[in-house]
DNA sequence: GCGACAG
DNA sequence: ATCTTGTCGC
């Protein structure tokens, strides 16, 4: 099995390193598990992370919803030194150290973790949602904002219509409508979640906007973070 | 070689 | 990600 400090010690220190870790953790990912049922009671965690350039610092936010009425219930920052570049397809590398450090600051252990970026869509099929699902061993799902390097058809225009996020013929994840006449948002599986599941939950946690409830909190909590430090 | 490229 | 005011529209 991976050891979650394990492989914390032995970050990689340059971009063919990083592929290495990617191409032999991918392996731990968990896709036969259809993860939280909709409307399951326990909390949804959002995970994000604000930069500073210039002081190379890092803050990340993880905020607790109750999965059902979506009110925050908990919430933990964490800051640190920026530990790798960003380069497209090792965000995972630049992000997760923090990350684990917010989530740790959580009271209670997060039934389903959304991250802001991809999971199984990615060019080694092994994204953020999925590398942090991997190393906390929870469920994860990753919700973007772009299609990165995937190719799609707009879905339909209504809220709920979702369209394959395709990487040649393979559906690496989905487009989806949250709200209606707003460009759709892009979801793909991390851990232990299937794709259903995964847009399912999104759609839930973005009732009133077009991005979960869950990046909104965490990425409001995270630039305060930021900012006061 | 050139362009594209989650956050 | 981040730099950043006003402004168009419901």
């Amino acid at each position: 099995m991976i050891s979650r400090d394990d492989e914390l010690r032995h970050w990689p220190a340059d971009e063919s390193q990083a592929r290495a870790v990617q191409d032999r953790l991918r392996r731990h990912v968990r896709l036969d598990e259809p993860g939280p049922e909709p409307g399951f009671e326990g909390t949804v965690v959002g995970v994000d992370v604000a930069y500073d350039d210039a002081r190379d610092v890092v803050a990340a936010a993880a905020v607790a919803l109750d999965a059902r009425t979506l009110a925050v219930v908990d919430e933990a920052t964490a800051v640190g030194q920026v530990s790798f570049p960003y380069v497209p397809g090792l965000l995972a590398f630049r992000e997760i150290p923090t990350v684990l450090d917010a989530l740790a600051g959580l009271t209670r252990t997060p039934d389903l973790v959304v991250c802001d970026g991809y999971g199984l869509a990615h060019p080694r099929r092994f994204g953020l949602a999925s590398h942090l699902g991997v190393l906390t061993g929870l469920p994860t799902i990753g919700v973007a904002k772009n299609p990165f390097t995937f190719r799609y058809e707009p879905p339909g225009p209504d809220r709920g219509a979702t369209s394959p996020l395709l990487d040649g013929a393979e559906e690496v994840g989905r487009a989806l409508r949250t709200q209606k006449g707003v460009k759709p948002v892009f979801v793909s599986v991390g851990h232990r979640v299937g794709l259903d599941r995964a847009c399912a939950h999104t759609l839930h946690l973005a009732a009133a906007y077009r991005l979960p409830e869950t990046t909104r909190a965490a990425d409001s909590l995270c630039r305060r973070a930021l900012a006061s430090t």
